[in-house]
RNA sequence: CGGGGCGUAGCGCAGUCCGGUAGCGCACCUGGUUCGGGACCAGGGAGUCGCCGGUUCAAAUCCGGCCGCCCCGACCA
């Protein structure tokens, strides 16, 4: 009976609505151009450098709004929620909840953790009406340990796993890239709870695998490498990087054993000891020549036969001389590691001055007041040329231990490509890439420091062990155009593709069988953008490559036949089909992973 | 934060050196011819020349200050 009444009442809907009002009560799967809002621009936009940032801003996905700041446009979003499909499946499979904490955040629950005073101007801070102090989340460990803390009491509710799909907001130095590096961005963040390292280690690779999942769903090209966790504050860290000749991630890679690392945490062999005696160290005028370059040139020997320093201002141990080869280039990460204090900045001329040492010429020899650092690099030379202190002049012959002792010898030393691998002894390469997602042990640093409690096996209270995960949905929509794509437009891999399929209507007969088209394409169950505007066929088919769609259709010539054409994006191959056996066509050419 | 560049119509740009009616291409609107890889003809609409101040009879143009955006570097889950 009531059925009947809803039946009618639908089909009264139908009868006096027009095709745009239903869109309301139906989950549409085809749209039309002619009334969608995906603009195309001829030009590639004067600001944009990145392949990603052009290609979304011509193809009409994105739109900038400021700088690193962006508004998603309906083909975009598309996108994005595809992605985010993906995404939130795959934490649903590991055994992830889903919540959303919030962006406007109190100065209160970043005290706690210490963070507001730690983290700089990267974070967007702000008053409330009432003078309180605010700012906007850059990262979500604070809140998600407030929601659980006071909840999860005991061992018996561990593991648990949250996730959030939210914006965040960083206040870059340097945005860049499009959505490669925006300040506001939107990510999935996962936090996990553990009773101990050990439950976590276990989780830790369940993310890893989920991780993997994810970033082959959505066809990207990737390489899974150690990191540093940086402010994280965590321990083990590994980021999934994404291949592009535009990242501005440097990987360093060993081809034989496959060891891989960031180049902030990636560690490398040094050479082996030399022979040679020691000399009687001697001073040499060297006026003018202040480089590495310089001096090794001027003086005939290689740069690995020098010694360069490196001047740091620490906020734990003021000035820091960091010593290492030459040919060698410092990694902060580890100076930082190494003494113990993330806080440095590189020091200014003055504060050189002051420990006595001449820019140029410096050595560690005969310094006061400032911490030596010297990396291990140094213990195997023999002989190196190093300042002397006094401007023109560098000394020869230079030992560690004989002429100077290091406050402290620590690898700080850069890997880069030449360089001997910490595992193998082979040779390593350098690569350049996108991070598209990473997976962190955190530890206790937040529960520990927020309180958060539960009572272990023993009736003992202890904070949670947490692992955090991370992946940008906007990022990784920009990192999968990075990689896929020509001189003609963006080729989106057919599970985040904005539609499955578009139609070009080539010409005015095409719309005679477009109904039939319709029928098949439903049958298909495919998501359709069909091209009916009133333009040339030229524009039509510009535009069908630009927007990237998997699958065109071009319904013109041979429609009074009942026959159209079938062209892949990716492959550009071409096939007439009957319209009658679309739908088969259409399911063939796509592959069987889709969502 | 250091270095460089840019800001003129929705988009891409010229004009700025040497002050004097604000221009070109694309897009948009009207009419017509076209119609399978960004057509053509005719007509038309659209710009406080980033903002504020100064110099000048007169400023897109010269001078000073500010703001915004991009690139390289520093920085960076």
């Amino acid at each position: 009976m009531e059925l009947i009444l809803l039946n009618e009442i639908l089909s009264s809907l139908k009868k006096n609505c027009n095709e745009t009002l239903l869109h309301y009560y139906y989950v549409m799967n085809t749209y039309y151009l002619s009334s969608y809002f995906a603009p195309t621009l001829r030009e590639d936009p004067a600001d944009a450098e990145f392949p990603s940032h052009k290609l979304l801003v011509r193809a009409g996905f994105i739109k900038p709004v400021g700088a690193g700041i962006y508004s998603l446009m309906p083909m975009g979003w598309r996108v994005v929620k595809k992605i985010e499909k993906i995404l939130r499946q795959e934490m649903n499979r590991v055994g992830g909840q889903e919540v959303l904490l919030p962006v406007t955040q109190p100065a209160e629950l970043w005290r706690e953790s210490g963070r507001w005073n730690d983290v700089g101007a990267e974070m967007l801070r702000f008053k409330d009406r009432a003078e309180r102090d605010m700012c906007l989340a850059m990262t979500h460990e604070e809140s998600i340990v407030h929601m659980v803390r006071g909840y999860v009491k005991s061992y018996r509710q561990l593991p648990i796993m949250l996730y959030q799909i939210q914006t965040k907001f960083r206040d870059e130095p340097r945005p860049r890239g499009g959505l490669i590096r925006a300040r506001e961005f939107t990510m999935k963040d996962a936090y996990s709870f553990h009773e101990n390292e050990e439950s976590l280690d276990e989780w830790y690779l369940k993310l890893y695998d989920a991780y993997e999942r994810i970033f082959n769903r959505c066809g990207l090209e990737y390489i899974i490498v150690e990191s540093d966790p940086g402010m994280m504050g965590g321990k083990i860290a590994h980021e999934f990087i994404a291949y592009s000749e535009f990242g501005e991630d440097t990987i360093i890679i060993c081809p034989v054993c496959g060891y891989s690392a960031n180049r902030q945490v990636a560690r490398f062999k040094r050479d082996d000891a030399e022979s040679e005696e020691m000399r009687p160290i001697e001073e040499l005028a060297t006026p003018g020549k202040e480089s590495i370059e310089e001096v090794s040139e001027f003086l005939g020997v290689s740069p690995s036969k020098t010694c360069k320093a490196v001047f740091y201002m620490s906020e734990k141990r003021g000035l820091i001389f960091a010593v290492l080869r030459g040919d060698y280039e410092i990694n902060e990460t580890f100076l930082a590691k190494a003494i113990d204090d993330s806080n440095i900045r590189p020091a200014r001329a003055e504060e050189i001055k002051a420990c006595g040492a001449i820019a140029g010429y410096a050595s560690p020899i005969g310094i006061s007041g400032a911490f030596v650092v010297a990396d291990t690099s140094l213990i195997s030379e023999r002989n190196l040329v190093a300042g002397a202190n006094r401007e023109g002049f560098h000394l020869r012959n230079v030992n560690i231990e004989r002429d100077f002792k290091p406050d402290i010898t620590a690898e700080i030393a850069a890997a880069h490509a030449g360089c001997k691998c910490i595992k193998c002894g082979n040779t390593l390469e350098a690569k350049r890439g996108i991070e598209a997602g990473n997976i962190f042990k955190l530890g206790t640093r937040y529960s520990s420091a927020m309180s958060a409690l539960f009572l272990d096996r023993n009736g003992t209270e202890k904070p949670f062990v947490m692992g955090c995960y991370g992946i940008g949905s906007g990022r990784l929509m920009a990192t999968v155009v990075e990689q896929s794509h020509d001189k003609d437009g963006i080729i989106w891999p057919e599970n985040i593709a904005p539609f499955d399929v578009t139609v070009v209507l080539a010409n005015e007969k095409a719309k005679i069988k477009l109904d039939e088209l319709k029928s098949e394409l439903e049958k298909a169950g495919v998501e359709a953008l069909i091209d009916d505007r009133d333009l040339r066929p030229g524009i039509k088919f510009k535009d069908a490559d630009l927007y990237g769609i998997p699958i065109r259709i071009t319904m013109g010539r041979k429609v009074e036949e009942g026959i159209v054409e079938l062209r892949e994006r990716k492959t550009g191959e071409v096939q007439e089909v009957r319209i009658s056996e679309l739908s088969e066509c259409i399911a063939k050419s796509r592959s069987k992973e889709c969502v």
